[in-house]
DNA sequence: TTTCATCTGTGACTTTTGTCACATACTATA
DNA sequence: TATAGTATGTGACAAAAGTCACAGATGAAA
């Protein structure tokens, strides 16, 4: 673990890689599993050495927001942000591909920011970015119609997965978006005769 | 100043606050002023004394996306977030009550992190707070129509300016919520007719 | 290969939202 | 009190999104 850490988390100090080491507990997870409810109670900081972790918001009739996905070398800005008041989690973060985390138990979170700059600094780039991502999410809600935004919607999965070929069904689109699968089927339809993407059952091949 | 300060922001300890007072300037805005814009490049961390701010997000077409208030006692989370790294700013800031705001510099935001525990609290748990605002915000145009989002809209400036006599064209409030005048004005109707409020010119009687 | 569940395509229709045109109402100020 | 500028009301229509019904395609498993 410890050499994956340096390699996935370069800006760690030597030290706080060696406390986290110590401190923090490794635990893995498959495809499907959901690691974090909507009201749980949070108790750890979440950091992704492999797999991929999609983010959701939900609201109270089921349905599921996609906000962002998480890579490794990245961290949960939420459990971050509840760390201090143990707060209950805003989000839903679902396995997408199986994956390794360290498990920081939430008062060394807190304690670390004054031991280590490596991690104040991390933790605090960890917000920004987040933060930022969340306002572009809001960009393409509040002023984009359906069609860009999904276009925005298959452009971050291309660039989480880094490849071209996305699977994801029609619905599961349109569940990720909060519209219909008819809706979905009929944009992604335009994008193919546009020649943006190829469609196939199950997955969708970007050309652009 | 100090006085106001330890009022405004009773978490302060008064040694941070004699910090503030030795180095963070005193500025003064009116209502329509324009204190941050989209891109602008951040040199301050700001904290209000008195007034009212509205945080919005801009796009390309001149749209201006409400996103929240900013009022006194509290600070701009943006302007912490990219304080790190003065980036610019991801958001446009408006004056829409006279406002007295005190300009923290940069680098001494950064310092206090380690300097003074209660200016750490303060900032983490304006992260926190703002972080969980805007996930509501994505609520409200992921998951509603545009009449609840309306009723999300006014309740929200309710609660900003603690009466319930709103201040607002229905211009104002389509472009804050990027829709069209002919839409608020025909779902304010609506409400009116349930009885949640009453109209007049340039003000909305909030009955409820 | 057959069967069955799931996924995708599509037409028809409704509802919501956006646009245009114009009437009317209110208010500040000259 | 005229009048000009802004705010609001509303009908008619267009466009986008959501719903319903059902056909056909595909792939996994028996």
């Amino acid at each position: 673990m410890n050499q994956n850490l340096k390699k996935l988390f370069p800006s760690f100090s030597n030290a706080l890689i060696e406390d986290i080491n110590n401190n923090a507990i490794d635990k893995s997870f498959v495809t499907g599993d959901v690691i974090m409810r909507t009201g749980q109670y949070i108790k750890n900081t979440v950091l992704v050495l492999s797999g991929s972790i999609k983010i959701y918001r939900e609201d109270d009739d089921g349905g599921e927001f996609f906000m962002y996905y998480l890579q490794p070398g990245q961290a949960c800005a939420i459990s971050m942000i509840c760390a201090t008041k143990s707060e209950t989690s805003q989000i839903m973060a679902k396995v997408v591909e199986d994956a390794e985390l360290v498990m920081v138990p939430l008062p060394l979170m807190d304690k670390w920011m004054m031991q280590h700059r490596s991690w104040y600094e991390f933790v605090i780039d960890t917000y920004r970015s987040r933060f930022e991502e969340v306002l572009e999410v809001v960009d393409s809600i509040a002023f984009r119609a359906m069609d860009e935004r999904l276009e925005f919607y298959l452009k971050r999965h291309k660039d989480a997965c880094g490849c071209n070929d996305l699977k994801l069904s029609h619905q599961e689109i349109a569940t990720e978006l909060n519209t219909s699968r008819e809706v979905i089927s009929r944009l992604l339809k335009k994008l193919e005769q546009r020649g943006a993407l190829k469609l196939h059952r199950n997955h969708i091949e970007l050309l652009k």
